[in-house]
DNA sequence: TCTACTCACGAACACTGTTCGAGTCAACTG
DNA sequence: CAGTTGACTCGAACAGTGTTCGTGAGTAGA
């Protein structure tokens, strides 16, 4: 018995001590992972999505992510997969398709804007996810049932997502009234030789409740839609 | 005379010997910045960019940037800026006005496509940027010139040019088209019963060669905005 | 009981934006 | 002409980022 072996024992001792019940953390798994960095977003925004601060809440070093995610582009993906699963797309009515179009978009905008900022992580994902391929077979049933052209409602699809994506975060950036405030009076500082048109509709330019511009985009597509077939 | 002083004349005398012609650095400027990070972000990307690259190719360090810059975000305005400044608005004509914004978005478009990734700082950028802010007059003029409603005239260049920094932002992530045979491959691979009419249309989703969707998707917004006032 | 094998994770690396404070130089002022 | 002011430069550092490596612990199978 020499030197080593009587520090090992006196380690095993205090370790008998001092550990009465270490409880078996729990293990790690995608699931937790993704729900702990939703509900970080949820709360401070996607900037604050960070691996260290996903691996802290879970209370553990971030290294230990990467043995379930490969990457934080991943991880984004994911919760973009798991916002998506969220919307639910209704059976194609050929009479009321535009409005199904409308309410689908809609689903999505909410889920994007219940975290701030993670729009940007839906323009940055691949387009071959899954669970976002599940919202474009759907959008794809509908507007064929609407009686519009593959080609047409292709493209529309994804002109209608982008928009969508763009809105919120666009939507989640600006933050406030106060920020409005803000900008309303600075564009009332613009000279009016240089800035007419602005200066003249300033109200109207940054007018707009709730998602009035929202539904007024969407419309707009999906009415020159149903024009040029 | 001390051990300091005589220190200080050795370096002195040192200098002396090896700046034979310093050459009196060329000093930095905002607008010396703004073309530097430009030329680094046409070459290498918008994640490229960064206070550090900027400064080394300026042969200075970071620190020196923050004397003509506030920010990174507010580097980012600046290249906005001064892309903006390079499309030119065309004095309305009431005959022609969709094709005029056509026009200025599509401009637009190849300024930000230029610069890949660029457009997610149009994306995050102040909307009362002075220069953005021209062109947004400009298309209100043309819109109002067309015969389009004070409101909806506002509300359709917020939607319009959402989509031009959308659709480039997309388009410069997903670059080339290895990407997109991946992408194919990948769609073709899908399940048939859940996804009918995806895997139908495979080949219309992703068609449309040079910048067909986009003109697609401008002309239904603009076509909307015709009929409905 | 011994061996694989998967998972957890402390430590480190190479970055990032940003600040501080000391130093340099040009131009205005008395 | 001397002196001071104020703008500019920039080395060093700080706190934070994503990611990898190697070690170690625990479980499952032979």
């Amino acid at each position: 018995m020499n030197r080593k072996s009587r520090e090992e024992w006196a380690t095993q001792i205090a370790e008998l001590e001092q550990k009465p019940a270490p409880a078996r953390k729990e293990p790690i798994t995608v699931g937790r992972i993704v729900t702990t960095a939703l509900t970080l977003v949820e709360a401070e925004g996607f900037d604050a999505l960070t691996m260290r601060r996903v691996a802290a809440a879970l209370q553990t070093g971030p290294a230990s992510l990467y043995a379930h995610v490969r990457n934080k582009a991943d991880l984004d993906d994911l919760l973009i997969g798991t916002l998506s699963r969220n919307v639910s797309v209704p059976a194609p009515d050929a009479e009321r398709w535009r409005e199904q179009v409308l309410d689908v978009c809609g689903q999505l905008r909410d889920q994007f804007l219940r975290y701030p900022g993670i729009a940007r992580a839906a323009l940055s994902a691949p387009p071959a996810n899954l669970d976002t391929l599940r919202i474009t077979e759907g959008l794809l049933g509908i507007f064929l049932v609407g009686g519009v052209s593959p080609q047409s409602a292709a493209w529309a699809i994804d002109a209608v997502l982008l928009y969508v994506s763009g809105y919120t975060y666009e939507s989640s950036l600006r933050g406030g009234q106060p920020d409005r405030a803000e900008m309303l009076a600075r564009l009332r500082m613009l000279p009016a030789s240089r800035f007419p048109h602005v200066v003249e509709h300033v109200d109207t330019l940054n007018s707009g409740e709730g998602h009035e511009r929202f539904e007024f985009a969407l419309r707009l597509l999906l009415d020159g839609l149903a024009t040029a077939g």
